[in-house]
DNA sequence: CTGTAAGCGAGACGGTACGTCCGGTCTTTCG
DNA sequence: CGAAAGACCGGACGTACCGTCTCGCTTACAG
């Protein structure tokens, strides 16, 4: 049971930790989410909490860090627009009902308060996402369906902007129907 | 000088408590602005606060309602394309450097962790605001710039999606050129 | 029901107030007593009260003054003992059971905090009260059943004394038998 | 067992709010003693505090406990009207002027509006003290100077009575010849 | 017979203290 | 030496009353 020992740190607390922040969050919201909660839960001392994550959204951070890697790498059939709506689809799904999606959203709510946080959340996770984002639009330079001077980072914000305003802002549904309109007229338009 | 009596509340008293908010707020950030903070920098008791406002999220809408609306509402000159450049700028300063914009992000992140402060939010603001983007469409619309059959809803997330995206989640510069490209886009591709 | 005019308070408010506080002490003491819980049981403005009373305990002071001295004036039977357990009975039923004396106890328990109220229980009441208690000893000393340098103040003293212990301190029942004893014992030692 | 951090609350914080309720009560009065400014005189927190004593009348209680008994322990040389003598007017001196009986009488003073206050005086204050009071009385049944039936209980309250009488409700001095008429009259009446 | 001034019920006001809760630190004991 | 336990200080929470202050109504004397 006790793993305090000089043999390092206890992965076992590690990740009772990072489960019980994790189902905290998805039972009762962020707001609810304490320190002393998730100790309790974990049945791990708050001291130990505090002596490895600085603070309740570096334990987030790391639980929710893989998962979203994996569940946002995008399709590569041959078929742009094809993977373009497979890939929004999933990054829709990821926004509003996955796991880690949940976390997503605590964290970049946390980051309009905290600036710290929303920098470490574009350098974590926003980056790698916009790079994994443009893989699909690169292949369709390469593919000639894309003029090659095409700015494809704008070309990103235009495709998943209106996802995450969806998502994060205005919680009107995504639907397969308005993934489709927006790969169509942004392949045609930009 | 008080105005404690039965023929209702001091507006003296409710004007300190907005003005208060909205500046500890501003200088310190969502997460240190507590109601004894404000009480005390309104130089009001903190009975005063929680008999009016059932929380400080309300204090925060009261403090933003007025403002957007009048921030937000979009020009007529005639020529489609200038109006919603303009307006789209509008939008990106509201949502960048506007002290109301720093009230609404605020709330928006608040609303990601309750529920009802979101639906709130939509009832209160983004609906309006809907509204009020739209009138540029629909105006486009009659002037037969866009097609009688667009879906304007979706249109509207196209345009202000990536603005939203930009200005709330990765942080990156709206630009006058973005903003430029993104409405040709969008009246073309509509 | 309104008595406001320019010549003079209202007779009805002031009784409201007197029983309101009378009632509300007996029923839940002193502790809870306040000047809030008054005038909504009296039905009755604050600053009614505040425009008469200088503070709670006057009400109470109020409620009281006449009672006591109706409760407490002794008998006159030639008996100087009968007399004697006749009255300090009385004094007795006063300290522990009735209506009267439990607002002398709330107001005695507030006298060991507040001096100025002490010195003025001292001059409204317990003055005029040791007048009551002399006159029988003084009766005796009349009837020669007593010395004529007797000092009669410490007696009186030695009398009530033992009372207002058991009654204020020990909770200790005052029985006919101890009064009895009491009387012999200082009759006979004085 | 409650035992600190780990194993053991702080004797420290425990004497410091011991001190700071003592001084407080003396330098300010009953009136005046919040939990609030005892914490911030004696450097603890208001949970610290709540977590070990239930109310300000506890800490009194602790505060005064051990020092009482200290000050009301009987003499015995053998010569029992001095030997009840002096211990009368030591309780004399603990009523009107002791640290400790300030603390007596204020707690005595809840007590009248406190009944579970009262009964906890009685049972860790009151019961003890009649036992160091009737010794003197029993020491002089045993010398044969009072009669083996006398009731000493009665007698004790003959002879405290009228000093807590003085102390506590009328404020009168309590000089020794009062003191020594006290006594004489009671051996002899008894 | 009409103003006007005092007393009234009502209740908002700036405050103080309450008792509770959580954050983050520290100390002690165990393995 | 890491982990569990949990007491510690600090400080915000929402509540209850405090005593003060207008407000508009009701009266009853004064002009």
């Amino acid at each position: 049971m006790h793993r305090g020992n000089r043999h390092g740190r206890s992965e076992q607390a590690r990740l009772a930790v990072l489960q019980a922040a994790d189902d905290l969050l998805v039972e009762n919201g962020f707001a609810r989410l304490t320190i002393e909660g998730i100790a309790q839960r974990a049945g791990v001392a708050k001291q130990t909490i505090y002596r490895w994550w600085p603070s309740k959204t570096d334990i987030l951070f790391e639980a929710f860090a893989t998962d979203a890697a994996e569940e946002l790498t995008p399709p590569d059939t041959g078929d742009t627009a094809r993977d373009l709506i497979t890939h929004l689809s999933a990054l829709a799904r990821f926004l509003t009902v996955s796991h880690a999606g949940a976390v997503f959203r605590a964290l970049t709510a946390e980051g309009q308060h905290d600036p710290a946080l929303a920098a470490r959340l574009r350098e974590e996770h926003l980056t790698a996402q916009r790079v994994r984002d443009r893989q699909l639009l690169q292949r369709a330079v390469q593919r000639g369906e894309l003029p090659a001077d095409a700015d494809l980072d704008t070309t990103v914000d235009r495709l998943v902007g209106p996802l995450y305003y969806r998502a994060l802002i205005t919680g009107q549904e995504i639907t397969t129907e308005f993934i489709t309109e927006l790969v169509h007229a942004t392949l045609n338009g930009a």
